[in-house]
DNA sequence: CGAAGCCTTGATGCGCCTCAACGTACGTGG
DNA sequence: CCACGTACGTTGAGGCGCATCAAGGCTTCG
């Protein structure tokens, strides 16, 4: 059985009565997803909303040419797989554990009765869907108006605020991370990601191998993700 | 005083009956903005929400370093400045009448309660949220992986769609637009868009002037967006 | 131990920005 | 109504940022 503490801290249930959050609980599923295998995919139809327990969810979009692109990445704690409050009956993006993942799962049913019984919780997941339209905008002016060298800066930047672990080197990435994914959240390739690493590295701003990245001096990072050209 | 009728057909206030349309409306203020100038900053205190009636609203945010992006074009029918929607207190961008416009303005606390009365106004608005998330993910995929001349052919046909009007030349867009408004759409320089725009006129698919752009060849324009290469 | 996945680094070239100069339509006030 | 100022549009020359192409090294895992 599923324990109510798991879930009563978290942003999105807040201001909902721990017996509330049992009758919830009880109609979720908790469910495993190793590695490196999808929660669900683009085009999908919604059957279920999802919250993420444990580990990290890469949320991807395919490019009408087979390019990917990700789209944000999900930490636990996160509702994701929303599509009811966006008004959709199908999933808009893939969903892919990064790492192995544990996740609740409710039917999609639940959704709409959810939304009206607590209307803390549709007011949290609206600001969701909100802030997450925000983030969206700011990323198109990013992709607009600055270089390659500053989106890749503030991508890496972020990623270690949002998962960051501290480490005696610095704040350290914790999911595994390819140049490849740094590239197709930047819009860039990753020769191109490779050889910013590999700069930073020598200028001490990051420590970084397979799959893997420390953040060394996340102040001179920001500096140049806000377009301050180095030295 | 207001009539019922303006209102009663539009999506947002589709599934609510007329009488309560009309208490709706009493809440209401009709107001006129002339061309060029801001129903509302980046920033500013949401205090209303919006119904365009009629003209067009070009919705803007600022970069960092002062450059001007293009969220959207809001056309007439359509709900706009709803910033409670997304849980925010200030408007997330500026508001610039394109053209003359006439708009219905609520104070936002009303907000709270039409969405809990109107279920179907509710789930309408935050459809249109989603479409709006949908749209912005959409255009990062856009920015990472298509050319300049695919997303100016996009977004320009685009637009020929949502404002268009037909004329014996062909689709004319329906308000002022620069070289320089393009360009801040797709994120690229006026003087590229102006040369797009040359070319294309020489091939016979656009038919541009001052401020003005008529698709002669949607078909044509339509392929351009969709990554062939012409000829 | 081989294969597959990830990373690095060089060479090359093109797409598009930048800088510059000029032409053209608009509207505004004398 | 004309003259001027301002905003908008065009077109060329030059060069930089980054993608692309290419080749090879290093890990990890079956």
């Amino acid at each position: 059985m599923l324990d109510v503490s798991l879930i009563a801290d978290l942003p999105p249930f807040d201001g909902i009565e721990r017996k509330a959050l049992g009758t919830l609980l009880s109609h979720a599923k908790s469910r495993h997803y190793e590695k490196s295998s999808a929660v669900f995919n683009q085009g999908d139809p919604a059957n279920s909303f999802f919250l993420l327990l444990d580990g990290h969810i890469r949320v991807v979009r395919m490019a009408p040419d087979g390019e990917q692109i990700i789209a944000r990445y999900i930490s636990s704690g996160e509702l994701f797989g929303i599509a009811q409050a966006l008004g959709r009956d199908t999933y808009p993006a893939n969903a892919i554990a990064a790492v192995d993942c544990i996740a609740l799962a409710w039917p999609s049913s639940l959704w709409q009765e959810t939304v009206e019984k607590y209307p803390s919780f549709a007011s949290n997941t609206y600001k969701t869907v909100g802030s997450r339209l925000q983030e969206a905008q700011d990323r198109i002016v990013e992709m607009a108006t600055e270089r390659v060298e500053q989106r890749v800066a503030n991508a890496i930047w972020k990623l270690a605020n949002q998962t960051g672990i501290k480490t005696d080197e610095g704040l350290l990435i914790d999911l595994p991370i390819s140049r490849q994914d740094i590239s197709e959240m930047t819009g860039t390739t990753l020769h191109t990601v490779s050889r910013l690493l590999s700069a930073w590295e020598q200028n001490g701003l990051v420590k970084s191998g397979r799959q893997k990245i420390t953040v060394t001096s996340g102040h001179r990072l920001k500096l140049l993700a806000d377009g301050n050209r180095d030295r």
